[in-house]
This record gives structure tokens, C-alpha cells and sequence, in this order.
DNA sequence: GTTAATTCGTTCTCTTATCGAACTAATAGT
DNA sequence: ACTATTAGTTCGATAAGAGAACGAATTAAC
């Protein structure tokens, strides 16, 4: 069938008419008529008046059924549990906040659980079909479990995915939470002429995702991005860079509190720094200036290596515009192609859009594209705005 | 039609009978029968004898028909000109090397082409379909001019594919030489657990070719895998880092010899280092640690980005088994994970490797997956020591 | 206000790819 | 010779989709 091309469009362009999609698809008319009649009767699609104005019979014209069925999205944190249920147009209808169960392990699983469920019955959605949850470690294909995520305890003991899938009846796929900031942003940007970016983020620690050709990039052990790991900031052949990662060793966090420690001997916070450094502190200003240096020294070896379109920054540091602007200068200073380095346009809550755009294409999929080879179907993503406000 | 499926199955499969393919495609019996037959017909396949020896009615068994078509394979080098011409299963029928025309421009496009057609006309071999060519620069997309080309002159002042194409009536594709060399090292791996690989060639410059998921990852602007302006090595904050690249400066030719010449005041050719080194050498010793320390950072750096399974090693000294062993040691104390080195296997015809294997599966595509969207054919490279043979 | 041009959507027929089942053919083992 | 087994063909049946023709509804133009 070929359905999903249907869908596609319908989704992309709006409420639109048969005729406009059989264009657009280049399917026949009829074909289009049988394709929508059969939507429109399993309730994916739905009427919302006729054209008027043209020449020519007035056309119906179709729009996707929001609340045929609903997603979740997980932003699961070391600090905060974040949940955003979506419909099928990637709307936010309900969404809810609570400190994450720092007893860890199989809590936090019913935590989450507890959360989502309570979420999707709020009042009248759709059936809820799918769940994503972001986590700030590296899902393990096999066994399931979470390595590298020393925010949240035990959580490496339990396979997340099949016990989450377990308490709710649905099914749930793991991901990296940068990743899925890096899909959130690439989704929300929706461009049409370069379907790359690579998204940085810093604050605790330091870490990317990577967007290719619209997918994901994983890597073999699901570590692409770890540039934490980077051989440089740090002396890379010292014992320590092994366990924390050279670069992160001297841009995160810690490292930035240390630094100013260091120069200044005050102890202040990292957005105290930021003040500081915005009130005309010397040292302050020396300490963003030697991490703004490292992450465009990062900057020039993702682009040396990967040439993306885009990079966007984020995390509680990463997305700050004094750093930014240095970064930017910094990386002028060390490469030789400018490339577009832009903060994150949705904050906190990247994640959370990256998980909605993942959970709905895979329903889509498993929907209208059920076992075919070179299918994808890609959901346009809600308005900016709309979305902001769902999960504000 | 799922004819690419059955033409995949029989060139993966050997000789293979009609009711095997059935079961491998899933496609029923008939219709294999009837594909085949038009295959057949169409001279793309030929029945091979039959089986034996099994209960049961013999089955007869079918192969591509090596010679039904060919295609070519060229690495226009700075310094030398290779042509290959191989039959649909990749192995090679012809080949011929001369030097490359010292006056560039258009003189090295007829030098191509009429390489290339003495070539394919040497005997009576199948039509031409195809031909790719390998250049040591970065092509351009849009408007065919190869960019950052030093040792071929004028190459960036013409549209070489296009120039190729009207000279010799066949389709022309131009790429990367590292990058083909990636794929053709890819390609002969034909490794089924994982489907990537990093090809890091150093020889008078330093380059990465990078294979995900079976395909090239060429970047933005086809400056994926310029690892020499990766930000170490030399400062890359100094002005000629911006020009030749801050790990170029230390680790190709022009930096080796350079690099034992001040070490120890004598001017040594890089094969006459490695010598020495062998030899007992200090200087010598010392030289090629620094380097192999600087491409060990380079491999962290790789792998921090992109997770991948593979890295291999090539170029004139990348391939060095005194400087890979160095290498896998150095890169042992900069990063946590171990990630698997291995030196070229195909040498100096890697880039030809790869261009045959872009070309094979470009043709199977235009005949027997015509604007299918999800279509991909694998073409199974030829035994190794075959290819090897046709191109010493 | 009638007519022409235009667009929408349906009906009907035709093509094409594929499957399923029945059937014929050939072979090894008993 | 008989049987189990595998190979390959013949003969419909089915389903996705294309193409053409036609009816319906609407605006523009005279």
C-alpha cells in the first residue's frame, strides 16, 4: 500500500484536498479517494470543511485526527521526571513534572510508570500506543540496561525498556537523552535544505548527538557523541582522562567551578561565574574564555570530522549566549569553514520534543508503513510556540 | 518489481537454483521462475549445470553472467593515473597505469578518457555502463569542480564528471579518493555483524573516509573526514593551522622528514626513517612515536565522535606495521574503550576497490531497481586474491 | 443569466505483480 | 518397482494501482 506516503502528505501539508495529495504523491485520484475513505473510516484522518474561492468544484479537505491515538515522551533526569504526552500531530495535551526516586533502580521504573499512566488518563485522550523515555546514560541494545548513568542509581542492574514495557502494556524504547535533544532540535528546525546537525550539550558533563540524514547516529556501542572523551583540555594520557574524558576533564561543570577556584580562590556557582564575569571579573572572564576555547577546539573536531550543516548548543552552560559568542569567535580562530553554531531553541525541554518526534514516527510506522523495506515517515512537528507552551 | 531482490540473491548466493531464491526472497516459486527467465533472457543471468546428489529433481542453477556489462574503475592520482575495468561481479578484466598529465585541466580529462576507452575496447569485453573516479580532492556537488586539489592542476576549474561524461557517452560519478578507499576496504571486508568503518589514510596529507550504515557519510560540503584540521598536533590557534591544518603539520610526509631532519640534522626520505628506526635509530624512534601519538589522538578522536567498529590504516606510512603497532599502544593509554585497528588490506587499490564497488551497485540499480525509494544492492565483492591478481 | 472553463471526485475497465494450489518431472533410497 | 522428496510449470485468483470517461459543483466572462 502505499499508505503512508498518504499520511505523509496529509500530515506535511495540512489540511488538504484529495486532489492536492494525489498531486502531490502522484498517485491516481481513485487510489487517493479508497486510500483517505479507509483512514477517515479507522479514524486517522477527518473532515474539516471544503476549499472555497477557486475556480472549480469546491474540494473536502482532510486533516489528520489528533486524538486518533496519543504518545509519551520521558525526560528521565538525575534530578527531575518529565512526561509530555502528545497527540498524534505532536501537540502537547498533558504533561507533568516530579523530583526523580533517588532510591533508584526498579523505583524509579515505577515512578515513571505511575507518572505516565496517571498522565495518559488525566481526562479523554486517545489510546496511548507508545513510549519513549530520554536517559542520561547509553541504553544497551542487548541487555537493556543503561551504562555511563551514574545520576541515577542501579539503573544499569535492570533492563529499563522491557520493565517499563512490562508495567504498561505498551511499547517503549530507551534512548540517549542528548540524542534525543539533538532529534528534538533537528525536528523543530524542520529544514528542508540540509537534514544534518549535531547537537553539544554542556553542563554537568559534556556530550553530543548526532543527526545524519534525518537518523539518528549511534555508533557500534551507542557511544558516537561522547566527546567528553575528546584528546584534548587535559593532558589524554594522564590516568584520570581515562575515567573522566580529557576534554570533560576541563569544560564542565566541576571543571569551571575548579578553574575559578583556582584563579580567584572564591568557590561560586557556574551561573555566579557567568554574573561575575558579566560584572567585569577578571577571573571569571579567564575561566569562560579557557572553556569557551576547549569546546571550539570540540567544535573543530566535530566539523573536521563529521562537516554538519548546524551545530546547536545547549545544556545549562552550552546554550548561554556569553559563551556561545566566544565559542563562535574561538572556532573562527581555529578552522577554516564557518559553520552555523546556534543555541538550543528549546531548552530543557529538547528531550522531550526529540522523544515525541521518535515515538511518532515509530507509530506512524508501525501504523501505515507495517514491514516496508525503505519506508519513513516523517511528522512535521507542531508549531514552536505550541509546543513551548504545552510543556512550559 | 522485486527483481533487485532476486538478481541480489543469485549475486550474493552463487550458483544458486530457482527454488533456493524462493526461499531466500520469500517471494513464491512462479515468480522466481518468471524473473529469472527474463533475466535470463535479457542475458543478465546463465544456468550453470545443475545440482547433484541430493534427493530429489535436479535443480538447475543460475549466476550472473559476468560479462553482460562493465563498468570502470579510475584513481587519478597526483602522480600516477590507475584505470580498471571489471565484469559485473567485480572482478577486474583490464587495467592500465600511466603517469598523470603533469598539465592538468582538460588534458588529464582526455587522458581519462582515453584511458579509460582503450581500456574497455582492449578485447571483447560488455558494454561500458559506468565509471568512477577517485581524485584526491573534494568534489564539488553542485557545480562538478573538484576543490582542494594541489597536486592535480587546473582540476578545479572544470567540471570533471561532466567533461568525462560528454567524452565517453557512460555516466560518470567523481569522489573522494579516501573515501572510496573506505568503501572499497568495506567492500572487501564484506563484514556482516557490523556495517561500518573509518579509513584513516596517512601519506603526503592525512584524511579519514568514513562508511555508516554500508554508506559514505560525505558531510555538508564533502569535507567529512578532513581529520588533518583536527585541533591538535600544532597549535591550531597559529595562522598556517588555518591553511594546512594543525595535525597536518605534524604528521604527514613533509612533517616527518621535517621532524628528523631536526632531531638529528640529517634529511632522510620517510621509507629511509622507518629504516633507520628499524635499525635502532633514536631520532628515528623518536620521530615516528611522536607521529604515531598524534594519529593515535586523531583515532581517539574518531572514535569519541563516531563509535565505529573498524578503523583501518592507510597510505604510503599509514599502513606501516611499525607505526600501526605504535598506534594501537599509544591510543591504549588515551581511551577508555578498545576499538579494533587493522592496516589496508587492499593497499594502494583500495580507492580502485571502492570505485568498483560504487559503480557495480550503481549499475545493479539503474537496471533492476529503477526509482525504487528503500531499493539498495549490495554487489558481493570477488575473492580477494581475484581482484588483487587483476589489479598488481 | 447563460455559457465556458475549471476543478473535484466517482465509476468502470485494464494492467501488472504476485500468490496459492494443483500438477508434472526427475531423482535417491529402499 | 515404489516412495518420499525436491524442482519447476500451468492455471486461475487477488489486489494495488493506472487511465479514461463522466458527472458534479463552482467561478469567470460575456
Amino acid at each position: 500500500m502505499s499508505q503512508s506516503a498518504v499520511v505523509q502528505a496529509i500530515a506535511t501539508y495540512g489540511p488538504i484536498s484529495r486532489a492536492s495529495v494525489a498531486k502531490l504523491t502522484g498517485l491516481s485520484k481513485q487510489t487517493i479517494s479508497e486510500i483517505v475513505g479507509n483512514l477517515e473510516v479507522d479514524g486517522w484522518v477527518r473532515t474539516v470543511g471544503q476549499t472555497e474561492g477557486h475556480v472549480g468544484r469546491r474540494a473536502v479537505v482532510y486533516e489528520i485526527s489528533p486524538d486518533a491515538a496519543t504518545v509519551a515522551s520521558v525526560d528521565l533526569g538525575g534530578t527531575k521526571v518529565r512526561v509530555a504526552l502528545c497527540d498524534l500531530t505532536g501537540c502537547v495535551l498533558a504533561e507533568r513534572t516530579e523530583p526523580t526516586e533517588q532510591s533508584g533502580g526498579l523505583n524509579v521504573v515505577e515512578q515513571v510508570s505511575r507518572m505516565v499512566r496517571a498522565t495518559s488518563t488525566d481526562s479523554e485522550y486517545g489510546e496511548l500506543k507508545f513510549v519513549v523515555v530520554g536517559v542520561p546514560g547509553v541504553p544497551d541494545a542487548t541487555t537493556g540496561a543503561i551504562h555511563m548513568a551514574p545520576n541515577i542509581s542501579d539503573i544499569d542492574q535492570i533492563d529499563l525498556a522491557n520493565e517499563l514495557n512490562q508495567r504498561m502494556g505498551v511499547e517503549v524504547l530507551v534512548e540517549n537523552d542528548v540524542n534525543l535533544a539533538a532529534l528534538g532540535e533537528h525536528w523543530m528546525d524542520n529544514r528542508t535544505d540540509a537534514d544534518d546537525l549535531v547537537f553539544v550539550s554542556v553542563g554537568t558533563g559534556i556530550g553530543a548527538g548526532i543527526v545524519v540524514d534525518g537518523k539518528l547516529m549511534r555508533g557500534v556501542s551507542g557511544a558516537a557523541g561522547e566527546i567528553g572523551f575528546l584528546p584534548f583540555g587535559a593532558d589524554p594520557f594522564e590516568a584520570e582522562s581515562l575515567k573522566t574524558g580529557a576534554l570533560e576533564r576541563v569544560s564542565a561543570t566541576e571543571a569551571i567551578v575548579g578553574q575559578y577556584r583556582d584563579l580567584s580562590g572564591n568557590t561560586l556557582s557556574v551561573p555566579a561565574i557567568f554574573e561575575a564575569a558579566n560584572a567585569g571579573d577578571a577571573d571569571a572572564t579567564t575561566t569562560l574564555d579557557n572553556v569557551a576555547l576547549q569546546i571550539a577546539r570540540a567544535s573543530a573536531s566535530i566539523i573536521a570530522i563529521l562537516d554538519p550543516s548546524l551545530i546547536v548548543m545547549g545544556g545549562s552552560i552550552g546554550a548561554r549566549e556569553e559563551l556561545m559568542q566566544r565559542v563562535t569567535r574561538f572556532l573562527g580562530q581555529c578552522f577554516p569553514r564557518t559553520v552555523s553554531i546556534q543555541p538550543s531553541k528549546l531548552g530543557a525541554h529538547a528531550a522531550l520534543a526529540g522523544g515525541a518526534s521518535i515515538a511518532l514516527s515509530h507509530l506512524h510506522m508501525s501504523l501505515f508503513a507495517e514491514g516496508q523495506k525503505g519506508a519513513e515517515i516523517r511528522v512535521p512537528p507542531p508549531a514552536f510556540e505550541t509546543f513551548k507552551a504545552g510543556v512550559s
